[in-house]
RNA sequence: GGCCCUAUGGUCGAGAGGUUUAAGACGCCGCCCUCUCAAGGCGGAGGCAGGGGUUCAAUUCCCCUUAGGGCUACCA
């Protein structure tokens, strides 16, 4: 058995009415593609499940958060094609969804908790609160909180008001106890309520913290799975006491791993891209990206790798979810991301393309229809070359520069050949007599003028390849000959011929 | 420092005590195809972190060590 409690919980909440998820963002910077991937879990569980999916906001960082963040997020799930039940902009039976819109419920809550003596104000300042945590790490003690405001006299506490001190709420820790729970991933994870210390549930400008407010708004909102990133492993075991102080039922609790990078630590700016954004901007596909994601701490049943969304909701279930840590692989993505390319239509490819080849000059904003057409048959015969849309600039200088360069002396070298100047020669009465020039056409010139010459294919493709493009390499010359097309094909050749 | 999580090739990972000669994929190398580069096809190299147990048998269960990560905030 991988889990001491069985496959049970599957069974057993499918025969509850609905599985209710959640994805509850914090929107403090660009959306990073670990919540992504968590975002993405909570969606294919919802969908596997006929469950729903719902979207809240963490927004009680004042500082930090930003209204662009959340369009941000909303933007990027959008994209991915995640959509979600209830939340902000939709709404719903359990709203606001908006931490910040929620401030009067937590209150109710804190107030409860104080009244019953399960928090109490907290006056100690931050230079005071720093001195003990510096003490007990030099002891080599677990830092936290040492209660000394947990039984303020009633005049001490008079004399703090009195001195404008503006106090937080602290939760007051049971001391001795086992804090266990099962983790949809982990198994059983237990934790000693001793080391965690009287923790602040409101700030002292009246805002809740993140561990009060998302207790209180999973209960409130009925979810029956957090399924959610490592990081908030150790933060569970504070959550689930304030559950059990606010007579909450607890939910299923699932950590998955963390994404790290090359170096085996968080993923950050340092490793490259890290925000779903930036990957869209290269010219990913946001199948594929979703693809890969769930591939990152998830693994289907069979051998295959490639997933539709559909397919993914299908095949995905948690008790496939990895418990170790996974490094962010750009081969793989890469890799994931070509085979979509290929299977994409050139409208497709060219919407990846098109910001690059704009951004490299190679095209301008206004695109006529001919343009485009001409455009869409470039992408047909560069696309099996593309990992991502920026990488369209690294094979289309040949169809947009007639200014035709040796890219090296071993390309000048071929056009020396002694056969070359008559393959040259062949290859322009020829395609002068064609009617109509497409691949089919210039293909059986090609090997017309092979035959004819009795040469190897090699010595009548490279001339004609480098005269046309001054490189070795590139797409078959019957589909490039076509979109360049024949005057510019001819012309380039004179030029080219001419300089030799 | 304390607490918690994790540990199969370079990477993602299958594996649920004997079914393993340890899947598959990316990457790497070679061959084929081919005008070239890709793509595609075929093949190859490469791994159970170390040490103790438990067991007739351990990659699989337990413990320790080591390594990595997370938490330890009036961040989320």
């Amino acid at each position: 058995m991988r889990y001491n409690y069985g496959k049970g919980w599957r069974l057993q909440y499918m025969t509850q009415d609905e599985i209710r998820v959640r994805f509850a963002p914090s929107p403090t910077g660009p959306f990073h593609i670990g919540g992504a991937r968590s975002a993405l879990f909570n969606w294919l569980l919802a969908r596997k499940m006929g469950g729903k999916l719902i979207l809240r906001i963490e927004d009680t960082d004042l500082e930090r958060s930003t209204k662009e963040s959340e369009e941000n997020i909303k933007e990027a799930l959008k994209w991915l094609g995640m959509t979600w039940d209830e939340g902000i902009d939709i709404g719903g039976e359990y709203g606001p969804y908006r931490q910040t819109e929620r401030l009067d419920i937590y209150q109710k809550y804190t107030e409860e908790l104080l009244a019953k003596g399960l928090a109490y104000h907290c006056y100690c300042t931050d230079e005071e609160l720093e001195k003990d945590r510096q003490q007990q790490m030099a002891n080599g003690e677990t830092p936290h909180y040492l209660g000394r405001c947990s039984h303020l006299t009633k005049e001490s506490e008079a004399k703090f008001i009195a001195e404008g001190r503006k106090p937080t709420v602290r939760f007051r820790v049971p001391p001795n106890q086992q804090i266990v729970f099962t983790d949809l991933v982990r198994g059983t994870v237990s934790f000693e309520s001793n080391g965690v210390g009287d923790f602040v549930i409101v700030k002292s400008d009246g805002i809740p913290v993140y561990n009060y407010a998302v207790v209180i708004d999973d209960a409130l909102m009925k979810m029956t799975h957090v399924i959610r990133a490592e990081e908030h492993l150790s933060n569970t075991p504070r959550q689930l006491l304030i559950y059990d102080a606010l007579g909450f039922k607890r939910p299923e609790f699932g950590h998955i791993s963390l994404i790290l990078g090359k170096d085996r630590t968080k993923m950050s700016k340092r490793h490259g891209a890290t925000s779903v954004q930036q990957y869209r901007d290269l010219g990913y596909l946001p199948e594929a990206l979703v693809n890969f994601l769930a591939l990152l701490g998830w693994s289907p049943v069979g051998e295959q790798e490639i997933f539709s969304l559909e397919e993914l909701i299908q095949a995905f279930s948690m008790d496939r979810v990895a418990k170790n840590p996974a490094v962010f692989d750009v081969d793989k993505l890469n890799y994931i991301n070509a085979t979509y390319i290929k299977q994409a239509s050139p409208e497709c490819v060219l919407e990846l393309a098109l910001p690059h080849l704009q951004a490299a000059g190679y095209v301008d904003g206004t695109l006529t229809a001919e343009k485009r057409a001409w455009l869409m048959e470039v992408m047909t015969a560069v696309k099996e070359h593309l990992s991502y849309g920026a990488q369209v600039v690294d094979h289309v200088d040949i169809f947009f520069n007639e200014d035709v360069q040796f890219e090296s002396e071993e390309a000048a070298e071929v056009l020396r050949d002694e056969d070359a100047s008559q393959v040259i020669e062949v290859f322009k009465e020829k395609m002068a007599a064609l009617e109509t020039v497409d691949a089919a056409s210039v293909k059986k010139v090609l090997k017309s003028i092979v035959k004819e010459l009795k040469l190897g294919g090699k010595k009548v493709y490279m001339p004609l390849r480098v005269a046309m493009t001054g490189k070795m390499h590139g797409p078959d010359l019957d589909h490039i000959i076509p979109i360049i097309g024949r005057e510019k094909v001819m012309a380039r050749i004179n030029a080219t011929m001419a300089k030799m």
